[in-house]
DNA sequence: TGATGGTCTTGATCTCGATCAATTACAGGA
DNA sequence: TCCTGTAATTGATCGAGATCAAGACCATCA
């Protein structure tokens, strides 16, 4: 899995608050700032809670600030597939349309950085650099989509809960360094049911599979949401992925 | 399924050329058009060729002017999942990288009208409109994705086919008008074994769901490829989807 | 201290789609 | 017309993961 370098973040550190515009536009810096800050508010929610439903409408875009957000899409009779998860930088909403087809749930608690739409897709037409930065993210989130399809339509259970693992511990601690380190712990931002979701598996499969791995040595369980990997290329080798170079970024 | 408007395609009618560019800029017409010229060739591949392998070099970007293409991921073990299929019109590659992590393969005889890279990119810079343009279509391409997502992680055999015949109805045919008419025909641009590769299961699996369909009366077959859907909507109930409103574009 | 409820684990069984294995259909070429 | 090879169909069997069903674990609260 040639993992390329990820697009920065549309939004960036700045100073005065938690997220930051200053990548939006190297050039026209202090002019673009005043008028992201005009339009920008801040939500925050509740682990469990919806911040959008399918088919709603959606008067702002924005990005996550703190927490993990899921986007789910639901069948008439009630099964559910994970489609996004949003975690820290990541963009959420579609500046030219205003609704969604899939539901927005906190999976944690959240803070969102948002800015009101229609201003929004005005400064993306006077400010090209907005386009294009936001272009590059969506490729980026169109590429996940493709490697999260393979893991949906070939993958094992074993392989799928291994990927899972590998993405979360590249995303979740150190900021997009692939640890060349053997150990890695973190805390999964996700319930059984709610991985169950992302991979397209029952919650009591993808528990089985938690425990395999245990039992196998390949992960280590402190309580039911931190997890140790002693040797993370042993975990990469349950993956299914190409295990070779590729780990630039 | 509430199928929102798809964004225009980036190159659109013009008058000397299968495939044009007057969409790109409703302004600056003239002077976009005369800058793509300037950097656009075509190829022709034949069914079954592979455009671009997973890796390679990757120095044009374009779009299919006639005939399908297919994105797929391969496992090392040779476990294959279509990540991506493009029909006339579709866009293929991304301006600011030069290289893709997956196979591009023609699945039946395909034309297309590539610029090349690097001026494109330049353009883009110029003339804020392409990479708009370009958004649109990458985030239809992300919605539609997340659809895939759902097929791949939750539905059934069954309804996986009857939805990949929608797919194929809906853009194949009658350009995106969905057909309110009971009665459908078209051509399936894929083998059973590409099918699968969509589709997430084994071509026999395939075989054995259309021959159902077809016993249930639910679709004709004459020969291997051609279909008739006799009852769309009988189809549509078939597909796990929402049938309800939604049939907008 | 126990009651309550949510999350997670584990066991027993069943089923859908994969796998293995022929067989059929059909187009192209000698 | 008969080969030959590829695509597709159909049958028999198997197994990974779903489903159904108990329990375990743990935090909160009375």
């Amino acid at each position: 899995m040639p993992k390329a370098a990820l697009a920065a973040p549309l939004l960036q550190d700045c100073s005065n608050c938690p997220i930051r515009h200053r990548a939006v536009c190297a050039r026209c810096e202090a002019d673009e700032l005043e008028q992201l800050d005009a339009i920008k508010y801040y939500r925050t929610f509740e682990a469990g809670q919806t911040i959008v439903w399918s088919g709603d409408q959606m008067d702002f875009v924005g990005s996550v600030v703190s927490g993990v957000a899921a986007l789910t899409q639901t069948m008439e009779d009630g099964r559910r597939q994970m489609v996004g998860l949003l975690l820290p930088s990541d963009f959420l909403g579609r500046p030219s349309r205003d609704s969604v087809t899939y539901d927005v749930t906190a999976s944690t608690d959240v803070v969102l950085c948002c800015f009101r739409r229609k201003p929004f897709l005005k400064l993306m037409e006077d400010t090209p650099h907005v386009s294009q930065r936001l272009l590059e993210m969506t490729l980026d989130e169109l590429d996940a989509a493709r490697e999260w399809m393979l893991l949906l339509g070939r993958k094992t259970a074993r392989e799928k809960i291994a990927s899972f693992l590998t993405i979360i511990a590249r995303r979740g601690t150190t900021a997009n360094v692939v640890p060349l380190k053997a150990e890695v712990a973190f805390d999964l931002p996700l319930t059984r049911e709610a991985m169950a979701d992302y991979l397209g598996l029952t919650l009591e499969t993808v528990s089985r599979q938690m425990s395999a791995l245990k039992r196998d040595g390949v992960i280590e369980l402190q309580g039911k949401r931190h997890v140790v990997v002693p040797d993370f290329h042993r975990l990469m080798a349950e993956t299914g992925d190409d295990t070779d170079g590729g780990l630039v970024t």
